[in-house]
DNA sequence: ATGCGTCTTTAAAATTCTATGAAAACAGCA
DNA sequence: TGCTGTTTTCATAGAATTTTAAAGACGCAT
């Protein structure tokens, strides 16, 4: 399942709220609703939204300090809207923390543009796809797998079957398991295809492939990504 | 010496840029002035500012081009100065890489705070617009390329898929990536032109085509990028 | 030690993918 | 228009990968 992005809204107006979750969702982001700034702060502190759209006429707190609060914790764009205020107001804002300001009313189009340049500027923050075991490094965003620093060439079969027996490290796969995963469900009794492709494996990642240090056998039942 | 923060002003009404330069300036910003499209472009190159103001309205070229011509390999912060324009104007623009966009005529002290925040939002490292790998040289501002010190002519689409390559350098790209980057979505499944393509590049960038140094072909999956 | 099932290794066959030369279509321009 | 350089299309040889088959090794129970 992917993770969409996920953007809080924080505004009194049912209105805007009914038309910036229809319009939102339509374009495939996840939208959250706080009609006050209390329940706002919670709501971004539990779900850790992308970005957040930050009403600045509140009922229960004053806009900027709703801002200021939010800022000190959260690294979420924050996009202030707001019916036209003063310059004065504007640049107040922008300095206590908000990263873009859109006023009241506007053109949805505009919004959603301006929320593509926040989800730009936000830092993706994703953990590190890189895993690392002894001298084997395989980077699952780059698609590439190093030993002892050097790129070894992988063929797609080979990288697929490697990638999911690290992924579950120290975990043994049956067969079946790892047949299905790779080639699909009507190959779980193909346990030759594997034999043939953990022995190419090894040959390409294990220093002395008769005696394999990180793939192992488990007889009769599978093989296990394990150093010890 | 502090480093002060760099900004390019491209725009060709003397008074603006009159006017831009003692505010900003004193507000203990460095500018540089530009009056045209071209001028401006090869000074981002070579004083890489921090922050870009871009008026639309530009003598020799047209705004959205020049925004995409510097996008395409400066980090800078880009702000667009322009008179009321559609919305589908801001949302072209923002898409296109430009970081925020204001009106003009514009309050000083807006231009000022929405400055700040482009500075924020800016990203510490700086870009090189030079790639030098080995004897391999891709200037990104100029759309050149060197090989051993000597400009090697380069298509268009050819230029554009070593961009892409070595811009991911030591990363697998699929047929698919390359292909919808270079030529759009639908043409996802035409693996063959990015055969004589690549073909041609190692042409004219290996030394030893038939034994690729750079450019590696991960057969059923794409190319990378690589030197190891 | 023998036999049995499982695993490893090798290698040839079948299949799929890649490289490349050349022709056709196209685009920009004097 | 005709020229030039570029992109697209096509055909095919060659390379790499996957599949299939088979021989041998290993562990284990009898």
């Amino acid at each position: 399942m992917r993770n969409k992005t996920k953007i809080l809204v924080i505004d009194d107006e049912p209105q805007i709220r009914k038309l910036l979750k229809l319009s939102l969702e339509a374009n495939d982001y996840d939208i959250i609703l706080a009609e006050n700034a209390n329940l706002g702060i919670q709501l971004a502190a539990s779900h850790q939204p992308d970005v957040i759209l930050l009403d600045l006429n509140l009922p229960d707190m004053d806009g900027q300090t709703a801002l200021k609060q939010i800022r000190e914790w959260s690294s979420a764009q924050i996009i202030i809207l707001s019916v036209r205020s003063s310059e004065q107001d504007k640049i107040r804002l922008l300095d206590a923390g908000a990263d873009d300001y859109i006023t009241k009313p506007f053109h949805t189009g505009e919004l959603l543009a301006r929320l593509r340049v926040a989800l730009r500027h936000k830092e993706p923050m994703l953990e590190n796809p890189i895993i690392i075991i002894e001298h084997i490094e395989i980077n699952l965003a780059s698609r590439t797998v190093k030993k002892s620093g050097h790129l070894i060439n992988l063929t797609s079969t080979e990288y697929t079957i490697l990638k999911l027996l690290v992924q579950n490290k120290d975990k043994v796969l049956t067969h079946k398991q790892i047949l299905e995963s790779i080639w699909g469900n009507s190959f779980s009794e193909e346990t030759q295809y594997l034999r043939v492709f953990i022995g190419q494996l090894r040959k390409k990642i294990e220093d002395d492939y008769s005696k394999p240090k990180y793939i192992k056998t488990i007889s009769g039942v599978g093989y296990i990504f394990s150093l010890d």
